[in-house]
DNA sequence: GGGTAAGCGAGACGGTACGTCAAGTCTTCTG
DNA sequence: CAGAAGACTTGACGTACCGTCTCGCTTACCC
């Protein structure tokens, strides 16, 4: 950190130093994109030493994945107003905004396109964010069930695929947009085959 | 390669240099991975000047993306055979096929991921490849519009979103497998939804 | 050698391309120095092809040897006016011109450099130009000895180094001037101790 | 410079690694010439990285110019035996030999042959060295002076010149050899010329 | 006067070295 | 003892020329 404020420090690690490295990281890829992000170009901008990056994170991929944090989790939480349309439409309209406009899609789509030629990103990608986010994104749907609203014997991961995966795929495939109408859409030709 | 056979050319470049340059940087993509391939890992693999390269391909995507070239073509044309239930679920089973466990396929996943960080590879990818493959892929669907099995007004492009969407979803963000009933499903949701 | 006018032949050399060569060394020596002369510059600027100079020069600085050509006996053939120190004042104030003004002058500063760390070039410049040099530096003293103004046993090639040895050390290694009176003073040192 | 012995080290260079980097200048340019001396092969042949060299290190001439170092010094101070005769003799030759078979002497060559197209190095090696011997050639002149031996209002700087110029021109133009011979006949001559 | 061979501009080729950049490791000093 | 500082090795980057080569054109000589 700044000069005045450096501590070393016997009692384990600077928080300070964690959230300067943070920002930074963040900071650079949205001012120069991810090969702009560089461990040289994050230590001089958070004015850390490299050496306190490489204590703590293994790779540039991983201050990324951190800086990422619980954003996904604070954007992408469906609402719950008791119709399974409104909360489809909702939810899916907010994916999408999350992914085509806010800074943390731009490095989810980032780290998504670094986890295709790094396995190791790509599992831990999964396990830390996807996970849980496709466990907040099948809410509505397990709900609706309970409500009796979806048959119970709906195969909901399949079906969040043939929900989310278009949208997906524009964002990270075509490059198209994608307006309320598109996921609008798909929520239509969701409910007309399962809502009973 | 060797010394023996290169010869100077007043009329335009060396064909040997050209295929061993791809071949090069091909199996490299396939032993070590995108970050395993370099400009200098190709010249030397491929016995040519590093100049060579540079003379003709502006940056190592490009190589990658002249050895993508017609394979996606050559692998993902769909069937017609009068029939749209069959064509589609062939198409997508191919389409699955082809994106998991093809090498191009492997060049294409790495190529999309580098495209997330890099606007103008995003660009050249689109229009030199995923157009004319969204145009095949539409193929089906307006021969069916022509015999009259889909109505005329069907807003083709959308529902190739929502057919092959899920695909792609799957390979590139969730890594979960593409099996055959999950590409069927996908087939019996849009015809459903459509067919007369 | 533009494009017009260059001419295939069966026997013998284009003059044109020959003097485009030289002209073009000596213009890149002149505007770039020693390592701004490459075989690529020349070609470029002289409109030729590269192996056009390789086919008649073995390297640039044969090309730079070549285009010394006769300028030193022009610029440096001693006066004879029957009078041994007008003879050798002017001739010596001549050499300090040549080598510190004169575009051959240049030239033959950066040979002589070069020919420091290439034995080869050094033996080249040595017997081309240096050993007919010193012959004519020489005829001012056999025409005196000759006219019983110098003795018959006077050791002239060390005699002679005497004489230019300070001009060209301040021109190669000192970088200091060297004005008339200081070449003046070197004939008055040489006719004190030998004229008889 | 091997693998146990560097350090890190936050207050300044490796002297370790100087070391390296200047014998192998040195042997480089004793082995293979100027042209044979490359910052690779510096690099390669001290078992240090390309990148330390450029850190401390303009340029290849400032290797050499360093690895030159204070070899002049050590080699080219005059004596002081009480006789100008005696001196003078003694540091002609000893400069004869320096020039000629030392390997600073080579160095040397090599330097002042490429400050003839570097004018940059020209003034540094002027300022860094040149200078200071042309302070040390002047010693037994000024001391003679003191002694009465030499005329108070002789212009020592024109003298010197007289004195070393012949011995640097054979060695630099001519490449003839520097006998003692032709050094005592040097010294004769500004003897009979200016001694009382 | 038609064939042929040399000289030419052009420029692709395999190479070497350049000088720069970032990666990741190591060591010392400071607080 | 964590962190700042920064020197170190490693290796890829993209550039500039090297010297060699093949090509197709343009003559000028020679049969």
């Amino acid at each position: 950190m700044r000069s005045t404020t450096h501590r070393g420090n016997r009692h384990g690690r600077s928080e300070e130093a964690r959230q300067a490295v943070l920002e930074a990281a963040d900071d650079l890829l949205a001012e120069k994109g991810f090969a702009g992000v560089t461990i040289e170009g994050i230590a001089a901008r958070a004015g850390v030493a490299k050496q306190t990056i490489y204590r703590w994170w293994p790779s540039k991929v991983d201050v990324l994945l951190e800086a990422f944090g619980e954003d996904m989790a604070d954007a992408l939480t469906p609402p719950d107003t008791g119709d399974l349309a409104t909360d489809l439409r909702t939810h899916l309209a907010n994916l999408a905004e999350f992914l085509t406009t806010s800074d943390p899609g731009a490095v989810f789509r980032a780290l998504t396109g670094q986890a295709q030629h790094d396995p190791a990103l790509a599992t831990r990608l999964r396990d830390d964010h996807l996970t849980h986010q496709r466990e907040r994104d099948l809410l509505p749907l397990h709900r609706a069930i309970t409500r009796g609203d979806l048959p119970p014997d709906l195969d909901t991961d399949t079906a969040l695929d043939h929900l989310v995966g278009p949208v997906y795929y524009r964002v990270l495939v075509t490059g198209a947009p994608v307006p309320r109408p598109f996921t609008d859409d798909l929520v239509a030709a969701f409910l007309d085959r399962h809502r009973r």
